[in-house]
DNA sequence: GTGATTATTTATCATTTGTAAAAAAACCGC
DNA sequence: GCGGTTTTTTTACAAATGATAAATAATCAC
């Protein structure tokens, strides 16, 4: 089985004719390093799944860039406000070092929902978990100063640390690169 | 028909069988203001819907109290990750005014999101629109200082500004009271 | 390798936000 | 209405973060 629907059966089990149709639907795609996976103002209409390599999603207001999530090998998103609404997308994607992903249509998707209840299932976990890692998210920018969320981000995603540039994560934590080189500096 | 089953219907149709086994498994519950709808470390098994009144769902980490978000009237949530995980909440949810809720048990509801494909679509987007609601915050948490962050509640949410404390207001916002007020005070 | 480009660090100063304490205002029970 | 409580504002100072510029360090194209 291909590691898209392995995926996806991990999260909530697939009976086989649902595995194999999803399986059907899936295309793939390449991209280099920095090339855009979604560009901002076009609409996502893919759920994607990393089969190698790193992207970020991310929107900028015209001076600084920031960053909502680095995805890596293994993890399934899309960018879901524009793949629910069907509306232009305020965030890119962009490929942080060479990358493979598969990925579904959202018509496609929407399709399978409504044919296979085990499909929907899955798709409504799928959308909680990115819930509520979101929660934590932003339960950490309430409570966390910078320092505490870079030191958070080390224990949680350490091993991400040497493939995304620190200005990459100042973007993600919310802070200048200056800033962030300040934390670092001080331990 | 009962106005959780409308908002529900309202968000993705339900058909009648389904509509009415959601509305038998309802059941109410009447809190007093200041009064908890849930406890910090007691599991969320419920979906809630406010009837009438307002709450709060927020943590606190021994000093502060941070507020993840008011509910009012019409709106239908629930502690996400303590209701998937079936996991102790570490969020809170309270009263602010005298408050009518209706809600369905978590049990329940997976019962009739097997039994009904109708229900787990519903689900899957009332989901959906919690984690879309989310991204914006953190969108704004990264993009805006506290003083546009404020603005833009008033935008939003000018009308809860007369029924929630700006001790709260500073809470959710993720600033000191002080802070707040000093906000306040120049424009 | 070498020079050019990009990423990171350091330094300085301005601005924002936090902390603590007190004053002022609003609210509540009786 | 009065006294006590809670909420909000104000003040003064400390700490964190931002902005800008310059200095190093790392990376890349050739």
């Amino acid at each position: 089985m291909i590691e898209f629907v392995k995926t996806c059966n991990r999260l909530s089990p697939l009976d086989e004719v649902a595995s194999s149709e999803l399986e059907n639907k899936l295309k793939t795609r390449s991209l280099k390093k920095d090339q855009h996976l979604l560009t901002r103002t076009s609409i996502c209409n893919h759920l994607f799944f990393i089969d190698s390599g790193l992207t970020k999603t991310y929107f900028n207001n015209g001076e600084k860039e920031f960053i909502m999530r680095f995805f890596r090998e293994g993890e399934m998103f899309t960018v879901l406000d524009s793949f629910i609404t069907q509306q232009p997308s305020t965030y890119a994607i962009k490929a942080l070092e060479a990358t493979e992903v598969s990925y579904i249509e959202q018509k496609d998707l929407e399709e399978l929902c409504r044919k296979h209840h085990c499909i929907e299932t899955f798709f409504r976990k799928l959308v909680s978990i990115a819930a509520v890692n979101m929660m934590k998210r932003i339960s950490e920018m309430l409570e966390e100063n910078a320092s505490t969320r870079y030191a958070h981000f080390l224990k949680d995603n350490g091993h991400l640390l040497q493939r995304i540039s620190l200005g990459d994560l100042a973007s993600y934590l919310g802070i200048t690169q200056v800033s962030l080189s300040r934390i670092r500096s001080q331990r």
